[in-house]
DNA sequence: TTGTAAGCGTTATCAG
DNA sequence: CTGATAACGCTTACAA
């Protein structure tokens, strides 16, 4: 069990001093050519690896902190990936943590990665954050930026998907093209700021159309089991022309229920991210895109930007949502 | 901007030492509980913040690596939660990467994790994993648990499931309670242990059953489009009686080109993982459920104690698959 | 182009 | 129970 090769030891077996060893690593210094070579002959010899920890005593660290509220929800996934790859192929890496989408984990949480020194701070804040989490992010003077749910009172930047926007492109679809009259919006948490942008979008799309259209809402966790329960609530009532679901999972609950009522094709559906098992289900699912990878890369690129010195890219940037118009909206009414 | 708060200022405000003031934090020396009270009051006015960074110079660190083939699979998904709170809750963090099951990019990852001194290593290889990694792991004498897929010649322990099992299981219930007589296995990189193992696990249930069963198997991406593609394909030639598919993406594809065929419920339908959507699609979906949270989980757990010294409460653990019935395979014939 | 030496913020050892 | 003091492994002026 030999001791740890450090760079002392490459210096001594090169000839050189510490200084040039660290020199020809961070490729920092003026080297000749020649010692260069040495150097890393030495290392490869030695099996020396860089020790990045003793490292970011001194300058600042390459290690980013990435705050979501749970890993497996599709949508965040996606937006992961576009953090995570873009982190890592700039040299950084993700030390990424999931808050399950309560404050007090989040708290906590955000309190390891201070002290972990991380050099930036992705976030997805959990459902809820309001003045403490700005608080505790402005005190500890990261970089930051928030990423797909915005806080009140934050003046980091924001990456998002344009939620207004989004709802109202479900619902202007479902009474321009299939002139609904009744709408529900299901899902999602009450007070979550999509939820709430989302149905401000819906409203307005109602507003805009002139016609006599009701809404109605109900909230539910964001997944397939509350989306069935709901399709099965809304079953024992009156069916709504048209329903936008929160995400793809509850829309895909909601349209089995009703399948299941023996009431499948019988109301309009359309999901919410766009997730692969989209267009595979039966009926495929009509649903508004976000590309949450995207929106990672950009969020990850703005951080690397702030490191850097360089200006933020983004102050704050709304991505535009897409509706993918497919079958359980009732365009394509093979479907029975 | 002021300084960095650091253990010196908070030892000097409250009258004590360096030593003392570490001992109260780390709780590890005896120190007077009016010392104790003096010393947090003063970290609270000051503000202090504990640097794990400079600690972890000289003590052992308290983060730890994960390495997966990338985050958007469900299934790793479920696993990436499991190891992931399971580590937080014992106060470590988790740097997470991808290698987009590209062997390349996991070398460098695995390089960049060492460098960071990581404790240990959870990793589900990237596909074709083999020697390389075995040596370099093996070499740098980090605590490693493999997970989900196992590599010839490792010796770490390792977490999975039954996947030999997991095929068995699937196939008997087409042959046994169908009585399929051709069965097609979809999906899974070529060489991909789970596929391989399967796909052994049909063989034996096949061999088992004493009935002349054939078999016939086609690689495809793990993704939904895939499974729609693949989909295409079997409807173009002699259907099999019944499908078992790597994993619930595929299966889905595959169940929606059938039914863009005109096929429905004409084949019967075994997918792999049972994620969440599986229970809402139309047909549902029988599928060989894996858990891969406790998966995940159990390997964190095996970490934790090599890390602590204590012995792992793991050295192989292959967890029991269980089939899901549900109406793909023709049980509930409802489906039309 | 290369070397010297002073940190970076903790922890660990060993006396008091 | 408390306090000096030496590591830990690397970066970075500054000097040569």
């Amino acid at each position: 069990m030999g001791r740890r090769v450090t760079l002392i030891d490459v210096a001594r077996h090169a000839g050189v001093s510490r200084t040039t060893a660290s020199y020809v690593i961070t490729g920092t210094g003026r080297v000749s050519t020649a010692t260069r070579e040495r150097v890393l002959a030495s290392i490869e010899t030695l099996g020396y690896v860089y020790n990045e920890g003793a490292a970011s005593l001194r300058r600042k660290g390459r290690t980013v902190g990435v705050i979501v509220p749970n890993i497996d929800r599709p949508f965040f996934g996606e937006v992961l990936i576009g953090v995570e790859s873009t982190f890592t192929d700039s040299g950084y890496m993700s030390l990424m943590v999931s808050t399950r989408d309560q404050l007090d984990q989040q708290a906590r949480l955000l309190r390891m990665l201070r002290e972990h020194q991380v050099a930036a701070l992705a976030i997805i804040p959990a459902t809820g954050s309001g003045e403490d989490l700005v608080d505790a992010i402005h005190s500890w003077e990261v970089p930051t930026v928030f990423l797909s749910r915005y806080v009140a009172g934050a003046t980091e930047p924001y990456v998002g998907s344009d939620e207004v926007r989004g709802g109202f492109l479900a619902a202007d679809h479902l009474i321009r093209a299939h002139e609904c009259r009744s709408i529900a919006y299901i899902g999602g948490p009450t007070f979550g700021v999509a939820r709430i942008d989302r149905l401000d979008g819906v409203r307005r799309a109602i507003a805009e159309s002139g016609a006599d259209v009701t809404l109605t809402d109900v909230t539910t966790e964001s997944t397939v089991a509350a989306g069935m329960r709901a399709g099965h609530e809304l079953a024992a009532g009156e069916l709504p022309d048209g329903v936008v679901c929160h995400n793809d999972s509850i829309a895909m609950g909601v349209a089995r229920a009703l399948y299941d009522e023996g009431l499948a094709g019988r109301t309009r559906i359309i999901g919410y991210d766009d997730v692969a098992a989209a267009q595979a289900s039966v009926p495929s699912l009509t649903s508004v895109a976000t590309n949450g990878r995207l929106l990672g890369e950009t969020a990850a690129q703005a951080l690397l930007a702030v490191i850097s010195g360089r200006e933020p890219t983004v102050r704050s940037n709304l991505a535009e949502p897409k509706l993918i118009v497919r079958e359980s909206c009732g365009d394509h009414p093979r479907v029975h």
